[in-house]
RNA sequence: GGCCCCCUCGUCUAGUCUGGCCUAGGACACCAGGUUUUCAUCCUGGCGACAGGGGUUCAAAUCCCCUGGGGGUCACCA
């Protein structure tokens, strides 16, 4: 295309630029002004991606202290339930990316359902029926399935131009009035629209392969999604739009809406998808893609937080763990990468650990308590009574934990009977092994009783490796076939921590039983 | 297939706009040591990338062109 100058000439309708108030006058009320959004539709669980996209929504709007919204987007009545509405904002609250106007906190440009505004929109949909940017298609679904099928025949795809699109505006008239049912499409101009995209730059898109996209559904009642969020974005002020790069080819459609309508559009940011391994947008295929997924596995919040906002974006290229503050005083939307982002649920695991070792041990017990009665380990009411023990427990163990769900399977053995305790294949092998065993443990259970080892777990600890050499053996000839019997696991926390925690006349019980168990042969 | 977007270690990324400080930095993963009674934590070290090819330049991961690869999108779904 030699020869064209560039963008130049693009038609007028085409051709948007953002309206910058030049001199920095209203630079404050420009900043309040700042107003972003989210529209997710209440279909399904509440997808990573939506919370990657809220969150940098939700991050945009702290760090210039604009407004962030969320709005329903139920255009689609067939698909939508209440529990699905009700999970996104139940998910999106619990990350903490709380939202100044919405369904449920009302606001100044109410109602926050989209299915509420229709009437608008067809206010909307009129008007450019009325200035001609959208006309009448008198089409059957059969004629465009037909359509359809001749494309598919010719192995082409040419943006579709609607039968009627030349109609005369009083024979169009005529036929609505007569009854004629029709959907409302708009009138794609020649030429080509080019936009600043805040995260990918300048990007150009020429007409010619964009529909006459239908702005209004057979039928006269149904307004369709790329025109209602323009409606809703304009009528609620939305200065920047940032979604997933999957909208990015939709931008013209919406853009010109704005032009015909005679208004300035949003800003417009599109996000790197989130891939799953497979390279292609995260699905189920490849794992779990739902918050509330991850929510019951245990993953600290703001290790889901932390790692979204990795996704595209890094604090300084040496720090991955962030707080949320950081992450709003750091953000800029320039900063966003442009590449899709392959979600690693390693790293996400790791992080996971990370914010759990960082909590307290009340914080790390309230966080775990839940899988506990869920397993039925303790009801509430014993654990609350026995809550100073549980906060020792979780102590003991926080470091090995990644999740809060692991919990229950390091303390499930303390609620075992004493001579039930289940042995771990691997423990018990490496307690048999040691042919001393059950003989040190029986010496170990005298000394025990006789009271010539005792004391504190640091104290007890010393006294029993000196009382070891004694008996002219090695440390692991005691302590493997002893942490079998304490609690039946090949790794865990300090034996005499787990002693003390056990009581001492549990873990005499126990090593009695192991006694036993192990003098036989393993079954 | 058309159009659009993208391309630094296996993965997330810093560096690219404003060429030189990059013999490309960090993190996860992996491997090897150390610490520990064990598991985990923790510490140390290692492995490992500028997609390829042309240009421009004294100098290119950074600028330009071509090729290749990946993804997205092509609905009266959102």
């Amino acid at each position: 295309m030699p020869g064209e100058g560039c963008c130049a000439r693009a038609p007028d309708v085409s051709s948007w630029a953002p309206k910058r108030v030049p001199g920095g006058a209203q630079g404050n009320a420009m900043e309040s002004q700042i107003r972003v959004r989210i529209a997710p539709s209440p279909t399904g669980t509440v997808h990573l991606g939506l919370c990657r996209t809220s969150l940098f929504n939700w991050a945009f709007a702290r760090r210039h202290g604009g407004k962030f919204i969320l709005r329903i987007e139920d255009t689609d009545h067939g698909r939508n339930t209440e529990v699905s509405e009700k999970a996104i904002l139940d998910g999106l609250e619990w990350l903490g990316l709380d939202w100044d106007e919405g369904p449920d906190k009302g606001g100044p440009f109410e109602p926050y359902h989209q299915s509420q505004r229709v009437k608008r929109h067809l206010e909307v949909a009129d008007e450019l029926l009325k200035s001609g940017h959208a006309y009448r298609d008198f089409s059957t679904p059969e004629e465009l399935d037909a359509w359809r099928a001749a494309q598919e025949a010719r192995k082409q795809r040419e943006a579709y131009r609607g039968k009627d699109r030349d109609l005369d505006a009083a024979d169009s008239q005529a036929r609505a009035d007569g009854g004629e049912a029709f959907a409302i499409r708009f009138r794609i101009p020649e030429g080509e629209s080019s936009f600043k995209d805040l995260v990918r730059g300048d990007v150009t898109i020429p007409h010619f392969e964009i529909d006459d996209w239908v702005m209004v559904r057979r039928g006269g009642e149904a307004p369709t999604y790329n025109f209602v969020v323009v409606c809703d974005d304009f009528d609620m002020k939305i200065s920047h739009v940032f979604r997933g790069e999957e909208h990015l080819v939709n931008t013209p459609k919406q853009l010109l809406i704005y032009s015909a309508l005679g208004q300035t559009a949003p800003e417009f940011g599109h996000l790197p998808l989130m891939l799953g391994t497979d390279r292609k947008k995260l699905s189920k295929r490849t794992g779990d893609t739902a918050l509330g997924d991850y929510q019951a596995k245990g993953y600290p919040k703001a290790a889901i937080v932390n790692f979204l906002a990795l996704q595209g974006w890094a604090l300084d290229g040496e720090n991955d763990l962030f707080t949320r503050d950081q992450f709003v005083g750091a953000f800029d939307i320039g900063d966003v990468s442009k590449a899709g982002a392959v979600f690693d649920p390693k790293k996400f695991l790791w992080m996971a650990g990370e914010y759990l070792r960082q909590e307290s041990p009340e914080e790390l017990l309230d966080h775990c308590l839940p899988y506990v009665l869920e397993d039925g380990l303790m009801t509430a009411d014993v654990a609350s009574e026995r809550r100073a023990w549980l906060l020792q427990v979780a102590a003991s163990v926080q470091d090995r934990l990644q999740l809060y769900s692991e919990f229950p399977d390091w303390i499930a053995h303390f609620f075992a009977a004493d001579d039930q305790v289940s042995y771990d294949p691997k423990a018990e092998k490496g307690a048999r092994k040691r042919e001393r065993g059950v003989e040190l443990l029986g010496g170990f259970l005298d000394a025990l009783d006789s009271g010539d080892l005792s004391g504190d777990p640091a104290a007890l600890g010393s006294a029993t490796k000196e009382w070891i050499t004694a008996q002219d053996a090695k440390i692991p000839e005691l302590f493997q076939p002893l942490r079998c019997a304490l609690t039946g696991m090949p790794g865990g926390p300090d034996i005499f921590e787990t002693m003390d925690l056990l009581g001492l006349d549990r873990a005499k019980a126990r090593i009695r039983a192991a006694m036993d168990r192990l003098a036989t042969p393993a079954s």
